[in-house]
DNA sequence: AATAAGTCGTGATATTTTTCACATATTCAC
DNA sequence: GTGAATATGTGAAAAATATCACGACTTATT
C-alpha cells in the first residue's frame, strides 16, 4: 500500500511512541522534545527524529513535538482508528494473559475469540472472549486475518496449517516452533526460553561499561 | 570476558541454533548442513555460516557439521553447563507459564523462586518454584542476578528499584514500562501488546510478495 | 582414479540502521 | 528587539547486518 519507504526498524517503534503519546496527552502535555521522547522510550533522540522525518516534518524547530498533532497523526498512521480482530489459539496460562490483558485501550487490535483443545474450557468465556474448542476452528473463525499460538510446540504444525488454509495472514507465535507458511502469511515469532537464554548470555559475554554511573 | 568481537545479532541467535541442534541429535542425526539447517530454523544460509565462522572452522567443506562435534562447542561457549538462576517477579497467568514451562530442559537458566504481592500466592509453591511474599524480596532474594518482570506496568519502577539495589544485573521486562537502571544493568524488553500492534502494522503497509507459492 | 556433486569459509558487496553534527528556525527572557 | 537557549530535519559518515559468489576441499559414484 502507501508509502513504502519506512525502514522496518522505524515501523516496530511506531507503536512504541504512540503509547507514549498517549501517556503524555494524559497529563496533560502538549509538547515534547526528542529528547524528553528518548529518556521516556530509550531510543536516541536522532533515531526519533529521523524516525518522524520520514513521515514528513512533523514538529518545529526550536519548539519541538505538539503532542496532540503528534497523536493525531501517528492514529492515522497506525490505523489506530480501525480495529483489527485477532484469534488467540491455545487457552493456557500464556493465552489466559492475553485474554485478560485489556489489548484494545490504546490499542488498534482485539481478540474476538479463542481455541483451546480442552472441553472443559470451550463454551466458557475469559476476560469477556468467548472460547471454543479447537474442532469448531474452521466453523468459528470467520474472516479473522490475525491469530496469536499460544499452544504446545508438537501442535504448532498442525495448527497452523489449518489457519493458514482458513486464510490467516499474521502469525504471533509463542510456540519454539519455527513453522512453515506460504510467502504470503506473515510470522512474528517470540521464543521465551531464546530471550531469557540470549539475556543471559549478553550478560556474560557483554559486559556493559560501568563508567561512572550517572549521579 | 573473551572474545567480544561475536555480533549481537548471531549472538541472539546462538540459543536458537543450540535447541535445534539438540533436536537433531535426539533424532540420532550426526552430520548436517547450513542448508538444512536453514530451512529448519529460517535463517539464511550464508548467515548460519556465517555465525559459525566467528567461533573458527566448526564445520568441513564438502560435508557440513558433525551435529555433536558442534552440540558440543556450542554446549561450552552458552555455558550450558553451569545453571543461571533466576527470580520471577509477579505471579499472574503471564508468570505462571513462565513457572510451568519447563525451563531447564535444554535451558541453562532456572527459576529458582518466585515473588507476589497477593498474601494468597506467598507459601505457595507453582510448577515447584516457592512462591513469597513481595515485602519478602531482599530478604528472601539472595545472590539471583537475573530477573523475570511480569507485573503490573505501574510497579515497575519501584520493583526494578529494588531490584537492581540488591545486585540484580539483567532484568526480562514484559511490563510495558521503559524502566531505567544504571549502565551497568541490562534490560532486555518484550513489549506483547507493541509486538501484536507491529504484525497488524506491517500485515497492512508491507505486503509479503506473493511469488509463485512453492509447489 | 577420475568425475560429479555437495558444502564450507570468506572476501567483497549490498543493505539496513544508527549516529554525528550543524544549518536553520523558534522561543524565551529581559 | 536582541541575544541566548533550544530543537528540528537531514546530509554525511559510521556501524551493523545480511547476502552473493566462488575457491577450496570432501565425499560419493562409476
Amino acid at each position: 500500500m502507501e508509502q513504502n519507504k519506512i525502514p522496518q526498524a522505524t515501523a516496530k517503534r511506531l507503536p512504541l511512541y504512540y503509547r507514549f503519546l498517549n501517556n503524555l496527552q494524559m497529563q496533560g502535555k502538549t509538547r515534547v522534545s526528542s529528547k524528553e521522547l528518548s529518556e521516556a522510550v530509550k531510543v536516541d533522540s536522532a533515531t526519533i527524529r529521523r524516525d518522524f522525518s520520514y513521515f514528513g516534518a512533523l514538529g518545529k524547530k526550536g519548539y519541538g513535538y505538539n503532542v496532540e498533532y503528534l497523536l493525531g497523526f501517528f492514529r492515522k498512521t497506525l490505523d489506530q482508528d480501525e480495529l483489527t480482530d485477532v484469534a488467540l489459539i491455545g487457552v493456557g496460562n500464556l493465552g489466559t494473559a492475553f485474554l485478560n490483558y485489556n489489548f484494545t485501550k490504546n490499542n488498534n487490535t482485539k481478540i474476538v475469540l479463542a481455541f483451546d483443545a480442552d472441553p472443559n474450557k470451550a463454551g466458557k468465556e475469559i476476560g469477556g472472549v468467548p472460547v471454543y474448542h479447537i474442532d469448531d476452528l474452521e466453523e468459528k473463525l470467520g474472516n479473522v486475518k490475525v491469530a496469536i499460538l499460544t499452544i504446545p510446540a508438537t501442535e504448532a504444525d498442525r495448527i497452523t496449517e489449518r489457519l493458514v488454509s482458513k486464510g490467516i495472514k499474521g502469525i504471533l507465535n509463542f510456540t519454539p516452533a519455527r513453522i512453515s507458511v506460504p510467502d504470503d502469511v506473515r510470522v512474528h515469532h517470540i521464543d521465551l526460553a531464546i530471550e531469557l537464554q540470549a539475556l543471559v548470555y549478553f550478560l556474560k559475554h557483554y559486559p556493559l561499561d560501568t563508567k561512572e554511573e550517572v549521579l
